[in-house]
DNA sequence: TAATGATATGTTATATTGTAACATATAGAA
DNA sequence: TTCTATATGTTACAATATAACATATCATTA
């Protein structure tokens, strides 16, 4: 993804799915939370809560730890930004009108995060988890390696 | 796992093994190592960096973190232990002697942590990433939810 | 034997990540 | 207006992890 694409395009669309995910919701995308939400769509890495943190001090001067831990609450909660356990760290959601599981592919050189549906990965594990009478609330797949840009 | 079994035989084919592959690759399971890998297999719950600390201070009266977490490094390395990411927490590898990825399945109730083979999920996983593009170093599958027994 | 090098541990300090608790503000509903 | 829910401000701290340098131990070899 850092590789030759329209990230602008990208970033509109996230925060228009976002605002209008949240009128229809009825919660609010606050200028905080639209902030935080910016700024981990700065790019396609995954960005750590402290960072965030220093990039939101310019906008919220009196943005303090709790600041950036509610937003992310808030945004995780809203399915707009997931998080990434192996990394402590946060990326933008790419599909946000599709309730999914999440396979993340993290790339060890060029820092990007993509996230892919994985549709007969999740039917094979839902096999599985059935067989091992596991009843799954939440899945985290994180695979870490060199993506198909960095390889060439 | 918690429900009816005989641990103390987990516990001492995990020691068992973990001393004849240390003398195989002619590394050192040294005191502070083996004791930290019997700490982890207390039991079938993933465990905390600084719980084990606390439980070997009365063995080690000088431990500090450094201690456990060089220990922890240790173990990984030989893959005697695995790192939980979801939980910033560490269980003991039910199967030593085979080069696998681990699928594992932590339940929220019992706090047991699962590793299953999962060759079906491991085999669509690798179909993914051959069509992502994608090499794949380390992966880190972690199903939260409730196991089998919890369930009953 | 004595010097060397590799490994493991001791020790102090600090960096990083994440929460608790309580106060204040704001805005819509009753 | 008063109440309530939601959001934010603020201080303090808890929990997780690493850096850096000193010391110890033991096998190798000059
Ligand atoms: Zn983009
Ligand atoms: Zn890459
Ligand atoms: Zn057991
Ligand atoms: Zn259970």
């Amino acid at each position: 993804m850092t590789h030759s694409h329209n990230h602008t395009a990208c970033v509109q669309v996230a925060l228009t799915n976002a605002a209008q995910l949240c009128a229809e919701r009825g919660v609010q995308l606050t200028p905080i939370r639209q902030q935080v939400l910016e700024l981990i769509w700065a790019n396609h890495h995954a960005v750590k809560a402290y960072d965030l943190l220093e990039r939101i001090k310019p906008l919220q001067s009196a943005a303090k730890p709790a600041t950036i831990y509610r937003a992310l609450d808030f945004l995780m909660e809203q399915g707009f930004i997931h998080r990434v356990e192996s990394l402590n760290a946060f990326i933008g959601c790419t599909d946000l009108r599709t309730v999914h599981e999440q396979l993340l592919l993290i790339c060890k050189q060029c820092q990007d995060v993509e996230e892919r549906q994985a549709n007969a990965v999740m039917q094979s594990l839902a096999d599985e988890l059935k067989e091992a009478g596991f009843t799954a609330h939440h899945k985290a797949i994180e695979i870490h390696g060199i993506c198909q840009n960095c390889q060439q």
